[in-house]
DNA sequence: AGCATATACGGACTGCTGGTCCGGTTATGG
DNA sequence: CCATAACCGGACCAGCAGTCCGTATATGCT
């Protein structure tokens, strides 16, 4: 038995809800208290469905970015398969910076909520093998696991919000697009060898460290 | 009149109090409560001296990161003024990432509490506009502003942490030094010609939008 | 239609947080 | 030694995420 119709019904009012309050005022009014009393629901329904504060964030962002999701997975190039890996990589990119801009408050929201456990999302896990593997495929004498992190550290909601203004809304997009496009175009480093320079450990190390 | 000195050593106890619950418990187990039944001090007295929770985290992380900010400023090369922008750049990030690789977890701290505001924080402008401006002498073709938040991005106390093992405790930094040595040696782009793809509003916009 | 029951509901309740406030205390300069 | 400005402590507040359980209801079966 899949849902019982109420529990549909509730969960979809529930995020209408907090999209509207996430609209409406600030991310950090999307209390649970307010999005319950919004949508009309009990403050326990609003856990049952999304099980916390980052579920039912999660939830939202994964419901804006699932057709992304799925045309990366099986859509016609260039988004999905069949494309070259750094079209589709210019493609893919082209289109999340555009979620992010359209939704730099939820992503600020989301970031703040998630805090620790955020590269333990399946979200960012599948974001970022897919960035991995097209650079990697491009680039495979790069640190492509790296460069994939580089690379989302950068859809942060403040910096987005910050970049995006009315006379240049894709300014954002395009600073992203052409950060992974220099990347895949920088030249073979001369060789991997690793340069141990005359500075490392000159400064001592902090005199406190936590969590050693 | 500069200050009382019971105030002086009370700001002190307060500090080793928030580095000691830093170091020994978790990031949030940092509450101005606790720090202060630790410091030995009433809670108001840690308001007074540092304004608020996030003035607490931002003292300690200046005083974690003051030295460097001096080499940075008036301190000989490679740090300081002097040697070429590609080597103070690659010089101050081995220092940075030094820090960071010791302060994982202080850093994840300020990270949460600052949330909105990281990019109006003096200590954040100070490093992004050092950076951006080593950038812009080295490669006035790219858009070091961005690459500037770019590089700060990546010093996400998560992410530091999960790349700091025993056995490779510098992974990290070498990883960032590797990004910036990347990104200054990347070709000349064939010009700055903004070419729109066919993609360009191909898809639609999310349907609801934050804060428009 | 009527019933039995798994399922979902609501909102009071808890424990904790960051931050405020003010009556009492103490360092300090003259 | 005193006057007083600076400082102190901790009770207090509003608001938060998350829990719990008695009650209501949708659903599938007869």
């Amino acid at each position: 038995m899949p849902e019982r119709a109420d529990a549909a019904r509730n969960r979809r009012a529930i995020l209408r809800a907090a999209e509207r309050l996430l609209a409406d005022q600030g991310g950090d009014h999307v209390t649970l208290d307010r999005v319950a009393a919004l949508a009309g629901v009990g403050k326990g329904t609003v856990f049952r469905r999304f099980g916390s504060r980052v579920g039912l964030l999660n939830a939202l962002l994964e419901e804006r970015s699932r057709t992304l999701r799925q045309a990366v997975a099986d859509g016609p190039p260039p988004l999905g398969p069949g494309a070259p890996a750094h079209e589709r990589l210019d493609a893919f990119l082209d289109e999340l910076g555009r979620i992010a801009e359209g939704n730099a408050t939820l992503l600020s929201a989301h970031e703040q909520a998630c805090a620790e456990d955020k590269y333990s999302d399946p979200s960012y896990l599948f974001w970022h093998g897919h960035i991995a593997a097209l650079l990697a495929e491009e680039r495979p004498d790069l640190d492509a696991e790296f460069l994939a992190h580089t690379i989302l550290a950068v859809f942060d909601g403040a910096l987005v919000r910050r970049m995006t203004t009315p006379d240049d809304p894709r300014r954002f997009t395009r600073s992203v697009r052409s950060l992974a496009t220099t990347l895949i175009a920088a030249p073979r480093p001369d060789t991997g060898r690793r340069v141990a320079t005359e500075r490392d450990g000159r400064w001592p190390a902090a005199t406190i460290r936590d969590r050693p």
